[in-house]
DNA sequence: GTCTATATTTTGATAGAC
DNA sequence: GTCTATCAAAATATAGAC
């Protein structure tokens, strides 16, 4: 089995139990893998298991949730190509946010440059649309930071309330909140 | 030492490191209490530790941000005397909330019931403001659970971008998004 | 009510065979 | 690259003295 297809299952394993739940046994259960097998691909424990999928969702991040935002097309038909693959991304709210799970506890420390990093580019790509519609740059990047407060807490809503209503409500209004005149 | 002393600094374990992360050890640290005699107070170990802490924060919930709702003053005073209480609830954003905390990994299936409870009253409470207000019951019951979901996202990205504006210009422009027209 | 001592399980990690 | 075997450390939990 190659590390590329190690990665993505590590992920599954971060976002349903955070850092500090995700143990290398549950890692081992998830990957078919016995534990000496996972010190191989990753010497540096969960530590570097974090780092690399850290990484691969940051690149994700950019691929599926970015690119879309830099299309010709009419800025609010960007955003909606975004909210649908921020839908895909999250399942329909079902699964946490590394981002998110990445920042508590003793994970908060260790990986909190590159989560700055990752949410300051998903920032920065929102607010570059709401540029090029006409709204002037301190709103477009407060309404940018609204998105990802509203993505952020409509995940932790879904997970409390057991109901992914309120995500999906939140993402459809999303593009005319983000559009409106300032 | 009492139970009602030992509860807040149980409290401030499960706020730092999550349920996983929280440690019978990192307890004993807390309280300056023995692992045995943390066992005398809560039989059942770290789930019943939870329990009552999460019985204690949803009392909290009701007296400090539910009760500044329920006064005579104006609806938008009402709201800017619970966002007040907010922020100190959360400590400016510094302070993660147990609620969100305790929807993670194995504690998802362990409290899904009290965390539901909870950010329901809480929803209700803001609904019942914005009803008085002369709002309609679904644009209510909509913007109350938008205000809760702005809060909780505040809160990751306060974490996440290690800085707390975000949440406070979050707070203060709160009481106007729940109140403007229809 | 708090402690020491101890038992048990789980976790993180490594050595070395194949 | 994957495994078995093994270890040390940490975690949960209990018994019983004071």
């Amino acid at each position: 089995m190659s590390k590329a297809e190690v990665v993505p299952k590590l992920m599954a394993v971060f976002q349903q139990y955070g850092y500090e739940g995700a143990s290398i046994t549950r890692f081992s259960e998830a990957t078919q893998l016995k534990r000496a097998s996972l010190y191989h691909y990753f010497p540096n424990g969960k530590e570097e298991m974090a780092t690399v999928v850290l990484d691969y969702i940051t690149q994700a991040l950019q691929e599926q949730l970015l690119a879309p935002l830099r299309s010709d097309s009419p800025p609010i038909d960007r955003i909606r190509a975004m909210n649908q693959n921020v839908d895909a991304f999250y399942q329909h709210g079902q699964q946490d946010c590394l981002l998110a799970l990445l920042s508590i506890g003793e994970a908060h420390a260790l990986f909190q440059g590159r989560v700055q990093q990752a949410l300051n580019l998903w920032i920065d790509g929102l607010a570059a649309v709401l540029l090029e519609a006409g709204i002037t740059p301190t709103t477009a990047r407060h309404r940018a930071e609204d998105a990802i407060v509203q993505i952020q807490g409509a995940l932790v809503l879904t997970r409390g309330l057991n109901n992914t209503t309120t995500f999906e409500r939140i993402l459809q209004q999303m593009p005319e909140m983000l559009l409106r005149p300032e």
